[in-house]
Order: structure tokens, then C-alpha cells, then sequence
DNA sequence: ATACTTATAGTCTTTTTGACTATTACTTCT
DNA sequence: AGAAGTAATAGTCAAAAAGACTATAAGTAT
């Protein structure tokens, strides 16, 4: 379909958010940063589309990806008419060797708040998607797809704090945490840390799912 | 294009949720029930594209309208691979006197729990429209657009029970409503009613978009 | 041993829920 | 006219949650 495109979303973390733009090789924007896309196939649906995509950057296969909605402008892209769906995905991104692909000549993260300038309405896209990261973050748990599997409470925290960009109160994150009993203790201690070490967390699955599920609401 | 369509969730509401369904003419699924729809045409946006196929039905530009997502699994339209993007609007039912439009050779409003049988992914669609409703009631004020510009406070009540399909405590309904300040007492009372009248209300314009904008809470 | 840093525990006050009860105003039936 | 019905509106009270803190503990670095 050469009038239907996918553009990728993906925010990391690991100190901070960050976005994985990639380099344009050639086209009509070329050397310019942008969100990494492509074209739907006739034999693939949208999330497929997209995970395709997205593989082809880390490696890896059934990411979290999440559909955002179709962006159709009429001239959102200059030569011809397409229209573009959006999705996001969330990675924790030491974790994966990230690639240029076919089109792109180079891929990199790029802090949140030093996003560079992007071409046809790639900044829309990104806006939109933060946004709704904002918005899930408030709803239901979030973390699994951006923490390391063991990880302090500061850690959860920093994450929360990154992403709605405000700061927080340590107290009374760590009570509302550990009383939604999503947290299990997993009685280890940081180590190599110039300070008393944080105890280790990990998630309860269950907890998670069924939280997710529910939907709940942090007023933050 | 013939690869992208829209389809449009109208939601409505006098006394309970509806939604608005055509029957089809002709075609393949002819003389069934489904989702107002069409193409989307070159010299359009999606948001253009869905306001004409709402301005063909209700013969009213610009109503409150908000994209769901793109519907896009491979076999989900039979003939050809046809990606659809999914819109929802919100109405007072009587306010219009909808129109079957070209391929339709009938319109109604349905009750949101008496839904016939649809086509295609309609009922995906559906789905997740009443999904999100419910989301965004519990997020921002709703009801300008549901609701006479005069009406009481157990009219509204009953419109957020509609929604969620639940039952609110009449005290704390009130005490909630009240205290965000988004009515204004207008000094009048419902009349023809076999009891004791209740006060009517409208919206604070001017409170109801900032607290659209701002997001709040309800936890329902 | 003391200064520094972060973790963790706990307090206290104010707000917000949730579950009710009580009373009021108006209509209609007899 | 009085009683019964129906919904509006006012108010209570205890429990839970939020917000703003203070205090202490457990380590590292100098």
C-alpha cells in the first residue's frame, strides 16, 4: 500500500526518557533526523506492520507496541497523499543494540527534551505520543517494559518523574507503591552504590496484569 | 482512496445511550446493520473526511468528534484489503433528524444494549469506542454535547450512568458535581414533572474547557 | 570519627470518599 | 382536604487517602 505508512514512537529509558530517532539516508529528507517508519504490505495488518518495523531496528520480536491513531493531513507528506498510523512502544534501551536499517544511515536516542527538528509532522506524532504515555502512566501500571528486572524504588520513581516531568515526594511514592502490592521484595541490596544501598524490587506479575486490566487512577 | 475509509461510532443519548446505525442498500452485506461510513477522498483530511459523513446524516457541521484508531487486520473487509479509521462523536439525539444518505436505505438509533448483529469489524469498533467514552468520563467534564443546554443534576447523573453502566449515590453525585464548580445554578425549574421540580443548570463554559484541558479524576 | 548521601520509617493535618439519614417540595389520588 | 407518592436537597459521620513534613538508619568517602 504506497499511501499507507507506519511511524514508530519509541521511548527508552534508562537515567531518563529518551526517543530513538533514525538518520535519513536519501528521499526527500534526507539527513534529517525522524521517527523510524515504513510502508504496509498488503499481507500484514497494522500492529504486524509495525512490529516488523520495529524488529528491524532492535533485533527483537513482540516489543510492547501500541497503536496511537492514523495521522491523515492532506499534505503532511510532500509528494503524494499518505496517510500515516502511529504507534509507540516502550524499551529499556541498554538492553538492545539498536541498527540502521535499509534507509536510514544512522539511529541514535535522543533525550526527550532535546528532540531535533523533525520533518512532516514527525514532532505531532511525538507530541501526541508522549502525551499519551502521560496518560497511561496515570491509569495502570507501567515500568516492565522500561526497568531492568530488579530495580529500586528510586529507580520506579525516576521513571515516573521523567516521564509527567514533575517531581515527586520520596515518602509518599514509596506508600502508595508498596500499598498497591504490585511490589515484591526480593531481599537483595544494590551493590558498587556510594551511599546505603536501596533494597531490590521486582514486579508481581499477577498484580500487574490484573492492574492493568482494572485501570486505576494516580493523581499526580 | 480506495484502501481507507472511515467509520463512525455516533453515540447519543435522551435517556440512554444509543448509537446510530445505517442499513446497507446494497453490496456485499446488504440489508444489514453497520456503522456509517465511506471513503476518504485525495483533497481531505480524515477529520474532513469523517465530518462530511456526519454532516451527511445529521445535516450539522462541526460537531464534537474525535478520532478512535486505524482498524487495520488483513481480512477484516472481505472483497479487498481496506484499512478503516475509526471515529466517534457524541450528539443529543433529538437535536437531529438524521437522513439515510445515498448507499443507506435506512437509519436508526439503537440502544447500546440492544446492538444487532454488524458487519465486518463494526463490533470492534464499537467496542472501543464505548471504551473510551468511558475512559474520557472519568477524565474530563462531559455532556455539552449530550445534554440540553438547561438540565438537572439527575438527568446528568443518569447520563454518566449510561456511560458506565453503573449506579451513583444521589447525595454524592451532587456534592462532587457541585464542588468542582462546573454548574451554574440558573435560577430555574424544571416544570410538567409529577413531583417536587429540580433545579436546572448549565455548563460554565468557561470552567468546562479548562477542566478538559487540565484532566481531572473520577474514580467510578 | 565525621560529613555526606540516600533509604526507610513514621507523624499529623487536611481532603476526599462512601454510606447513610432526614427533611423538603410538589403532584396526584381518594 | 388529607394522604401517599416521588424526587430534590441538606446534612452527618466514620474511614480512607493525600500532602507536607520530620526523624532516623545505613552505608560510603575523607
Amino acid at each position: 500500500m504506497d499511501d499507507l505508512s507506519i511511524d514508530c514512537v519509541i521511548f527508552g529509558f534508562t537515567d531518563e526518557l529518551k526517543v530513538l530517532l533514525v538518520k535519513h539516508a536519501d528521499g526527500i529528507s534526507k539527513g534529517k533526523w525522524a521517527l523510524p517508519g515504513g510502508w504496509i504490505t498488503y499481507d500484514e495488518s497494522l500492529d504486524q506492520a509495525a512490529n516488523r518495523i520495529l524488529k528491524l531496528l532492535t533485533g527483537v520480536d513482540n516489543l510492547f507496541l501500541e497503536q496511537l491513531k492514523a495521522f491523515g493531513a492532506v499534505n503532511r507528506f510532500p509528494s503524494k497523499r499518505v496517510v500515516t498510523v502511529g504507534y509507540y512502544t516502550l524499551i529499556r534501551d541498554i538492553d538492545y543494540n539498536v541498527v540502521a536499517g535499509f534507509t536510514a544511515s544512522d539511529v541514535q536516542w535522543f533525550s526527550i527534551n532535546e528532540i531535533p527538528d523533525l520533518p512532516y509532522d514527525h514532532q505531532e506524532i511525538l507530541d501526541y505520543a508522549w502525551n499519551q504515555l502521560k496518560l497511561k502512566v496515570k491509569q495502570e501500571p507501567i515500568g516492565f517494559n522500561l526497568l531492568p528486572k530488579k530495580f529500586t524504588l528510586l529507580q520506579l520513581q525516576n521513571l515516573y518523574e521523567s516521564i509527567l516531568q514533575i517531581k515527586l515526594d520520596k515518602p509518599n511514592f514509596r506508600r502508595k507503591m508498596l500499598g498497591m502490592k504490585l511490589l515484591i521484595d526480593i531481599d537483595e541490596k544494590q551493590d558498587n552504590v556510594s551511599h546505603r544501598a536501596a533494597k531490590l524490587y521486582r514486579f508481581d506479575e499477577q498484580v500487574y496484569q490484573s492492574l492493568k486490566e482494572h485501570k486505576f487512577v494516580l493523581d499526580w
